[in-house]
RNA sequence: GCGGUUGUGGCGAAGUUGGUUAACGCUCCGGAUUGUGGCUCCGGCAUCCGUGGGUUCGAGCCCCAUCAAUCGCCCCA
């Protein structure tokens, strides 16, 4: 048996209803907030995620997906989606448009070569953001109001927001400076990761987990007491602006992040749910300003966000919110050549006429037919044997109240219509399937 | 890259100190009811216990290896 690849998923008929519903609360709240999709490939040149992203992260250290095509050049599969769309960005010169801010996002697959785990895959899935063109601290606090918008129209309940600021390049730099200053005589009472961290990317130490409760850590300088003037101003306008909104977000002096792209604000959500797993962060993101430039483009300030939709999905599994069913309109129970034949005639008209319908395929008897039928919770049964293919008619059983009545082929479709509306109308707009119906 | 757990029919799951016909439940299929479902009853569905090797007169049960799944660490979505 070919199995699948470690690390990748099916989503299978039975769950894939549940993406869609995602990705339409995706589409709808993207819509309010002004965004627009884009698509971009799913690999790129290796050398895009390592000028982006950053050597010394762990997502390009340790977990891309990279390999030489056919003709010899580096490709790498996106393990994020913020370097294609830069990279779009520049190549089709969208930086040029006339309606800044760009707002754009996507959703799509994401490849990390990870050991997998609970809400973790080689393969998932990101719905991200990014708003670009735009200095101001407002677009940051709307990017977070977007995310939360998000989680609320998805009723995601128990969010948290943390935020915080890594400053601008002076003040990264100045940090960058002084915690090393501060670690250097410390650095043998940290555990191994952060010792090797600390040569390469000093930044990271700060959110170790290891070391979280150890005084080196909690007394060490944080970014936040470094921002230059200018770095603070605009972290303060950022919260003054959530604030205005009325949102809750928590200041968080240790969040960094993984990527080496992030200048100013960057944030992260968190939800403590039973169903996530040991992954309590659903999204997160920040500002990223020199990070066009860094690829070659002009001076182009951006800020983005990204969700792992698996998580948003193992989120929503604690609400336990029960499956829908997709009923029927109705399934047709032919018996015989002849009236499979009719049935064929029959079930187009009625498809035409916007009915969701079935039949059987399998030549089940009669009995094994009425069990598909209830499997697939068909409204109707419309049973047509040798009897009703002479006299030219069908007959109807309301599988919800057991009553059959004969009716003419001519007048099946309106007959069904019929049943439907009044159904609908019967039950005030309550009803799972009145929605579809009405 | 490191650590824990698990691996028996489509699914769930028994399987005693190794003893020879691998429980049971669900689903599915057929029949009772040759044209009327959901209940009931009857019957059917594992050349075989992840794979390879070993111990033994004999292994699903013991040993080794290997693969896979799963959870966690690191890190992240």
């Amino acid at each position: 048996m070919i199995t699948k690849i470690k690390g990748t998923q099916d989503i299978l008929p039975a769950e894939s209803r549940r993406w869609q519903d995602l990705e339409d609360v995706i589409f709808q709240v993207s819509r309010l907030y002004g965004f627009r999709e884009i698509r971009t490939p799913i690999f790129e040149a290796s050398e895009l995620f390592h000028r982006s992203v950053g050597d010394t992260s762990d997502i390009v250290k340790k977990e891309t997906y990279d390999f030489a095509d056919r003709g010899d050049r580096m490709v790498t599969l996106r393990p994020e989606g913020t370097a294609s769309v830069v990279r779009s960005v520049i190549e089709n010169k969208l930086y040029a448009e006339p309606s800044l801010p760009l707002k754009m996002y996507y959703v799509g697959p994401m490849f990390r070569y990870e050991r997998p785990q609970k809400g973790r895959q080689r393969q998932f899935h990101q719905f991200g953001a990014e708003a670009m063109g735009s200095y101001s601290p407002q677009v940051d606090a709307e990017m977070i109001a977007y995310a939360t918008t998000l989680l609320a129209a998805l009723r995601l309940p128990k969010v948290r927001v943390k935020i915080n600021s890594l400053g601008d390049t002076p003040s990264k730099a100045l940090y960058r400076d002084q915690l090393m200053a501060y670690l250097q005589p410390r650095i043998d009472g940290l555990c191994e990761d952060c010792r090797a961290r600390f040569l390469d990317n000093p930044l990271r130490v700060l959110d170790c987990k290891v070391d979280k409760e150890s005084p080196i850590l909690a007394e060490a300088p944080k970014p936040l007491d470094f921002l230059t003037p200018e770095a603070k101003a605009h972290f303060e306008a950022v919260l003054g602006h959530l604030r205005g909104m009325g949102l809750e977000v928590q200041i968080d002096k240790s969040l960094v992040r993984g990527l080496d792209y992030y200048t100013h604000t960057v944030f992260e959500l968190e939800a403590d749910l039973p169903t996530l797993g040991a992954q309590a962060t659903i999204g997160g993101g920040g500002r990223y300003n020199d990070l066009v430039e860094t690829l070659g483009g002009p001076s182009f300030p951006a800020v983005g966000f990204a969700f792992g939709m698996e998580r948003l999905l193992l989120a929503l599994e604690s609400l336990g919110e029960a499956e829908k069913p997709e009923p029927i309109h109705a399934f047709l129970i032919a018996l015989g050549e002849g009236a499979r034949t009719k049935a064929s005639e029959l079930l187009l008209r009625l498809r035409h006429g916007g009915l969701i319908c079935d039949t059987d395929f399998m030549d089940r008897p009669l009995k094994g037919q009425f069990k598909q039928a209830e499997r697939l919770g068909a409204r109707f049964c419309l049973i047509l044997g040798d009897d009703e293919l002479a006299k030219g008619v069908i007959n109807v059983k309301d599988t919800e109240t057991g009553v059959q009545e004969t009716v003419e082929w001519a007048q099946l479709y309106p007959y069904l219509v019929q049943k439907i509306r009044e159904h609908a109308h019967h039950c005030g707009g309550e009803c799972a399937d009145c929605s579809e119906d009405c």
